[in-house]
DNA sequence: GAAAACGATGACAACGTTGTCTCGCTGACG
DNA sequence: CGTCAGCGAGACAACGTTGTCATCGTTTTC
């Protein structure tokens, strides 16, 4: 509102140096702190008339109130910040989990602490130690492959948390995930269904339930077909989109390979499209990944996913932790309260590009 | 260290309550609180039995100091906190820069709080209060290219600032930024040197300075090697990736075409090359980007670029914000700190790949 | 040998806010 | 007319921590 005019910037010099407080509102109002407090915080049982001289003071000492304090006083502790854990906020994935994540978090009025653990047990342990101590509310983590689960079994941290993508083994802990068998058998059969006969699949050690699970869609979808599971077209051990490159160029170089590929994640999709296309059967060979990647549909030829929606992933853990929150507030009295984890599942879907042409004519 | 074993759990069980406080400490260790204090600041003066009793009656207790109660009692009044905002943190760029906010961050004990403004004054006010009412101790903000600078000409924070890409207009304040005009000029200069004459330029809106600092890059590699610049070959306004498709798609209608491209902005580039490739000249009209994006290289061809450094300028950027809050914090008896806004450039560098090839023998 | 200096420790107030309690006033009721 | 409920408002303590100062016992200094 204020301009750069007159009294706007008389203001501006009157009290540089220090925030205002609710003693200086007070003051100003010629009423009692509490009374400022109550105005603050909507509270009810102020008269009109103070009401009004409490916010114009407020709002000609550019008052706000100090987030800290507040907390600190107040009986439910709550800081209205959330913490999120990735392995790296630059990483595709993270970046639109944090993207949801943070929407929720908007709609609440929460702020969002993010950090990086990089597979790093020993960020891990800082990166929780550093949220925890700032007495965040709750906590989003995305576990990340590599690690051991030793930061949550051990359980030094109490508050309300929900994992994405998969908990970590031996912990019991709300869970917000996509259908990955069914995503990877839907993909699969569309692949069946354009005609191949000769499958092969990529999967990553990486997030090993997801790996798994999708493992295990695939598997599904060919038993359902009638086909076997060809050993020698399965690579399950794949930590980097290299690997990939270096698995497909081997079964390229045989005249017994696949006429189509299931690349379990998109990093694998991704070398596995190099692979192909250095040599040149990028439109001979056939395939499709799990988790949709940027400019997927602009490679030649643009390539067929079956897609996670991260973005939705994040925003329900977010809405998930929040729901637990309000347990943990109101359950202070009762013995146990609901602590059954509760998995909640995304559904990914299929998004065919132009990569899951039918098999050429033997 | 703690197992599931015996004694533990009984601690676990005893107070699982309430955090641990000073005074539980204290209590157990059979000091006054501050004294406790005095351990977990590292201050000298204990002695070495208190020490010791102290620490392990923290351990004990699992004890983690309160950073907000610590923060408002402090005379910095450091929350050990900064905040992040950002167009969208699910953009790649966006991503980048909070990765390297995050690694200088977290070099320096501080916790990075992230908003995304969404292009919208509105939500950027919101998250700008949001931060303030934490008392973050300073701000990384990337501007995004449609908001007016209300939010920052009027001042209402006065906490340090440094700015990313570019200062909004009307404000001066640290600056981060790469050097846009040397970066355009050396892309072009390489078609140049390939042997191209006719070049054609795809800039946006967004981000005035910005572009318009490539523009002046682009025109000076002509000029300097006596072309003239075609106008009818410039497009300036371009503010989508299908508006590039589309200027990229008359342009090649015309038999009076370019025989290569610069394109001001990574998301620009993604729209010249659908276009060229819808069109089949992929292969005969060079294209080169500012801004390098995810799978470029993988791309047919796999197309060159000016790359910024998006990680380190994040970087570089929360260093000189941890400089100024230092200053702001010791400078308080001087009159007018050094207010002299700072500018650093993180230099763009060529990476050569496949799209810059010479232009067609006439 | 007394004064002064020192070093370790604790008591207390304060940071900015909110929960609890009390007080004084108004109006209704017996 | 006296009593009491109801309501607006303020006094006060407390949240968990640190800055300041006082205390006490010991050592140094003249």
């Amino acid at each position: 509102m204020t301009t750069l005019s007159g009294h706007g910037s008389v203001n501006d010099r009157s009290a540089p140096q220090r925030r205002s407080t609710m003693r200086d509102v007070a003051a100003l109002a010629g009423v009692s702190v509490k009374t400022v407090s109550r105005v603050v915080n909507a509270e009810s049982g102020v008269s009109e008339e103070l009401l009004t001289r409490v916010r114009r003071a407020a709002e000609q000492l550019d008052y706000h109130p100090d987030f800290s304090a507040s907390n600190l006083r107040r009986s439910d502790r709550r800081t209205a910040t959330v913490g999120l854990l990735v392995e790296d906020v630059a990483n595709e994935f993270s970046a639109a989990v944090h993207a949801g994540v943070e929407q929720a978090a908007r709609e609440h009025g929460v702020a969002v602490l993010t950090a990086s653990i990089a597979d790093d047990a020993d960020r891990e342990r800082e990166a929780v130690r550093a949220l925890t101590n700032r007495r965040v509310d709750g906590l989003v983590v995305v576990p990340s492959g590599a690690q051991d689960s030793s930061t949550w079994t051990e359980r030094t941290v109490d508050i309300p948390m929900v994992f994405v993508d998969r908990a970590p083994r031996g912990v019991a802990a709300d869970c917000v995930l996509t259908n990955n068998r069914e995503g990877a058998c839907e993909g699969v059969e569309f692949l069946l269904q354009a005609g191949h006969r000769h499958i092969g699949f990529l999967g990553g050690v990486a997030r090993l339930d997801t790996a798994h699970e999708r493992y295990a869609g695939f598997v599904e979808a060919l038993s359902t077909a009638g086909l076997a599971v060809r050993p020698e077209w399965v690579h399950r051990d794949l930590r980097s989109p290299d690997d990939a490159t270096a698995a497909v160029r081997n079964m390229c170089a045989t005249s017994d390979r696949p006429t189509a590929l299931f690349a379990a994640q998109n990093l694998l999709a991704m070398g596995a499209f190099r692979a192909l296309r250095e040599s040149g059967m990028n439109h001979s060979i056939a395939l499709i990944g799990y988790d949709d990647f940027a400019l997927a549909d602009m490679l030649d030829p643009a390539v067929s996913v079956v897609a996670q929606d991260p973005r939705a992933i994040g925003y329900r853990a977010a809405e998930l932790l929040f729901e637990r929150m309000e347990e943990s507030c109101s359950s202070t009295l009762e013995v146990v309260p609901n602590r059954q984890p509760r998995h909640h599942v995304v559904p990914s879907r299929l998004v065919i590009r132009d990569s899951t042409f039918g098999p050429a004519p033997a």
